[in-house]
DNA sequence: AAGCAAACGCAACTGGAGTAGTTTTTGGAA
DNA sequence: TTCCAAAAACTACTCCAGTTGCGTTTGCTT
């Protein structure tokens, strides 16, 4: 949602833009990554297909592209009075972000696309940053509450909590269960409580 | 594709076999995964390129196939006498290995493989299913000692303890510092400790 | 030691991803 | 309105990953 920067932030580029993020995005819904081209992209948009080419350079830019779209987009932060349930929040929501059907596709691509491509890799750097400082307001608010020690590192919970998902789903290749979750929950919660984060 | 040696097992396949493996494995140490050619393994290999499409089928066969040979290599589990040293160096070796300049990029070519395809996922999980069996040692060597409590999910400790390894480096794309990795491992072990594991 | 099917080698081909050069359109400013 | 530079469209091309059909070699079987 950015005002634009650059030099003709208002005309045929952005509606190009916006026409080539959008059939990205429907194409990964799809297809998923290894069904992505650019050809197809070009197409569905309706831009030609040396525009996206020069633009976008690849199908790794493409996505680039789409996951700064989703970096900036909030997402609904779990705010059940006690850390304990917040956090469970927290990680059940990456859990079932990943199962959805429609979802899950497009997240699965932005991963494989940063494991290969190093703007891809920013680019997904850039969203976790961003998703890990809005997640950690649930720590905080845990240690406003006094439910938390203050010098516990706030992202840092956040991430031994939502790891143990990401590993089973893209590494290990492990299903992932609702108990799954919570325990990865717990278990960052019990450290956080014994000062190891 | 398969392993099982069913019908010709010593002969002229199975030196094709090695010499496809071998020139995988170098391949991969010096391109990495987005420069990996079947064209190039088989001429390296000195195998014809149909051959090699024929019985691999494609590039993440090719890795499918080598990560079958690295699932059964043993790896040496640490032994320090406690289980905070223990689970500190399961995460380390882990640690090292991807930052290691050879074993690093054919590491990383295994979990880009395995997120695009479904075969090298299979694979991937196999030789995950190998690791942790073997890493549980360490903990169930902590309960022999009365480190832990008997009802401890052996495995998913070791689980929870490499994660955010794996998470930083194959999701989120944040550098992992030693201190990092023992963190992880210490989180594990609080959370064990606290019953939660 | 002959027979035979499986596996490999070979060359020619196909198709689509990606590129280059050029022309046309567009949106903003004078 | 006129002008202009940026961006997009168009055409034609290259290149290489992957395929096909067929001939040749290999090694297991009896």
């Amino acid at each position: 949602m950015e005002a634009g920067g650059s030099k003709r932030p208002g005309g045929r580029s952005a509606r190009v833009r916006d026409a080539v993020r959008q059939a990205t995005l429907a194409e990964l819904a799809e297809h998923g990554y290894t069904g992505l081209t650019v050809e197809r992209v070009a197409e569905r948009s309706g831009v030609h297909k040396t525009t996206v080419y020069r633009r976008w350079g690849n199908v790794e830019g493409l996505i680039s592209d789409a996951l700064e779209l989703a970096r900036d987009e909030p997402w609904p932060i779990p705010d059940t009075g006690t850390i304990e349930g917040d956090l469970r929040g927290v990680v059940q929501l990456v859990r079932s972000g990943f199962a959805d059907p429609e979802l899950g596709p497009v997240s699965l691509a932005f991963v494989a696309a940063a494991v290969q491509n190093d703007a891809a890799a920013r680019a997904l750097h850039d969203f976790f940053v961003a998703r890990h400082e809005q997640s950690a307001e649930v720590v905080r608010r845990a240690v406003a509450r006094g439910e938390l020690p203050d010098v516990v590192d706030v992202r840092e919970v956040i991430r031994v909590a939502v790891a143990p998902v990401y590993y089973r789903l893209f590494v290990a290749h492990e299903p992932v269960s609702e108990r799954d979750a919570d325990r990865a929950a717990d278990a960052a919660l019990a450290a956080a409580r014994a000062g190891v984060l």
